[in-house]
DNA sequence: TATGAATGAGCCTTCATTCAT
DNA sequence: AATGAATGAAGGCTCATTCAT
């Protein structure tokens, strides 16, 4: 039963792909349910089957399917250039990174998924490791040791990567939190802006040199 | 059937709640299998609905059970004094929540429990809500006031307090992405102190006065 | 999820396990289905999984039941006694060789199980073959050796123990050829003596001294 | 749909009925599975739809293809003579049929195929009593009536051309037993040679006057 | 003549729940 | 206070078949 990429020009297989993004996103790998994917695409459970093989191709099919047009859309170096100084660039991946996993209108559920399997990883993980998270971390590290003027392998400089990715995920996931304190307000897609300008302003003083002394 | 709160002094009660609140954290609630959690907690599946009527009514126990005991190891202002600077309760705070958050083994399970419904809440999220993070939230937006010199419901204290929460939950979460991309690194527990430290002056660094021109 | 070989004294286990032997017997291990299985014990079909585990664990279970049955209702050296002649022996052997592969009306499916899985093994012949078909072979092939007066290892003795049990395997067989071609004859349980003798007979013969001239 | 039995000389058709016979005679009827047969034959699964209306017409255009095959490659009475004495018909008689039986390789999986419907009958085995079996079985029963000097509808003839019958059938199911028990022996097709003569000697002494008494 | 796509029925298994004791 | 037994609903998957091209 040889089904690999078939990437045949089915409605049925594309309906089937976008429903499956919106339902794994909201519900994780496990939790979504092939019948709810298929009937929600309007397509039959053994649809799956023929052009997947089963629910962990699908998923894997989801993955491969938004991973490329997120990064078509939002590729991680977005708006930067190699002239710029790194505060710049910091800017630029930050914008760029929550564009990426804030974007949910569009066929993009993807932002999402990587979000959940962030903190909540499925055995899909390491692919998105390999294929997303890694380089975007390395470029973060490579701006971070570039401001601080130290090794992208020194300690602080991961731990200043984590407190920026922190920050920008957690906007992502703030939503149950943020409509339950502050009813009325929330973080999403049109607020990017302000987003990045606070996350970046925050972070390059947060990135001072140690020996400063803090001052308010 | 009345079961209610029925607070009996069960040994089978109190196992169950001990192997629920450890499996709850680890798989989240609709994963977790209440088999599972009998057969950990060495009772019948029909124990569950003797003591607790279902599954939801076990969680909530669950819930409330755990975080009486978190908030007495822990609670949220641990170590703080009313005369205390703002930036030394910001300390105390920071140090307090991820000592929540991150403390694994003891009956405190329910720091990862807590951690996982912040970004992927279920139906139980809102009694969270009410009874932990709200109050959680407030001390923490309270101190950002002081030092930023503005009101609690200021814009940017709200955004502050996020940058600094969402630090903290990612280092909790952190876990699987570290070991793939640094592996033999991760923050644990005994790393509470030295991230204490960096999320502390990063933030305090990140919360200077808007005006003050940034030098590196 | 420990179920071993929860020997509950249960109806529903035991219907289930009568049923699947007449199901398995009749069906073959992969054609028959769990539903049939338990619609026929008057089940639920999760009742499979509460007794055994799954449908391999039920094979296995019925299969150890019936072979308890047949051997303690027809050891393979029945009504054999230590002075009796090899050709003595191997009359006793050959009627309860077949007694044990004809008998279907008692709750010994077991005959028409092993005989399937003689000449269409599953997954389990390795269990039959261990604690069933090697020892009885092993005690024909002393028979015959007795009677041809060589070694149980003899090439010989090997064929003539095959033609043996190839003749009272296809007895047990021949019900759906012997229908059409000689309708309203076959061979069943009441046939067992005529069977006896004719095989018996013929055998005893076909063992004569190789160098014996043949007359007719 | 006019489907009938269009003996269209397609190459699919034939690759379809070539693989069928492989995989109906290693799997049997209902195990084999159309898609299973066409990936095998290198065509899409509706290509049996369209050439054979069903599985069901698939599995009788197999028998019908190779049961002409077969009796042109091995007719029962391959090698006999009107002049041979009848204990030579015999012995022409066995190697034919175990040719037929066990010739594994070339386009004779009807030999398989025929050893399965024999022991374990599907609904296409009336099919093969009336074109296949009955004629060989007369054969055989003449055969053995020379012998004995009696009426081919006495029971004895009955009987031993079941013997005889039963034991070539045991020789090709052996296998799995064989291998387990005598690890390293098993009997194919080189071993015809063998097979035939013990067979036929057996059966032979098996088939003497029932006065004559036994010695040995 | 051939095929990619689609489908409904059915299979094994898992789960939370309930019943009787 | 506890448990062995049982159940209905649902989940993932496979299969023969059919449809449109």
């Amino acid at each position: 039963m040889i089904v690999e990429s078939r990437k045949s020009n089915s409605k049925t297989r594309a309906a089937i792909i976008e429903a499956a993004g919106r339902i794994f996103a909201e519900e994780g790998y496990k939790q979504a349910t092939v019948r709810d994917i298929c009937s929600h695409a309007g397509a039959n459970v053994a649809a799956i089957n023929y052009h997947f093989g089963d629910k962990k191709e699908l998923y894997l099919a989801v993955l491969k399917h938004y991973q490329e047009i997120a990064f078509q859309t939002y590729p991680p170096d977005l708006g930067m250039k190699e002239t710029q100084k790194p505060e710049e660039k910091l800017r630029a991946f930050i914008r760029s990174f929550l564009m990426r996993i804030m974007d949910d209108d569009r066929p993009a559920w993807f932002g999402k998924l990587l979000a959940r399997e962030f903190t909540n990883p499925s055995w899909a993980f390491d692919i998105l490791v390999e294929e997303n998270i890694r380089p975007s971390f390395r470029l973060l590290t490579g701006i971070i040791a570039a401001i601080l003027d130290k090794s992208p392998k020194d300690r602080r400089v991961l731990l200043c990567a984590m407190s920026i990715v922190g920050q920008c995920l957690y906007f992502r996931h703030s939503h149950p939190v943020i409509t339950r304190i502050y009813p009325g307000e929330a973080f999403g897609v049109k607020h990017i802006d302000e987003l990045t300008e606070h996350i970046t302003l925050f972070s390059l003083r947060g990135l001072m040199k140690e020996k400063r002394k803090l001052s308010r």
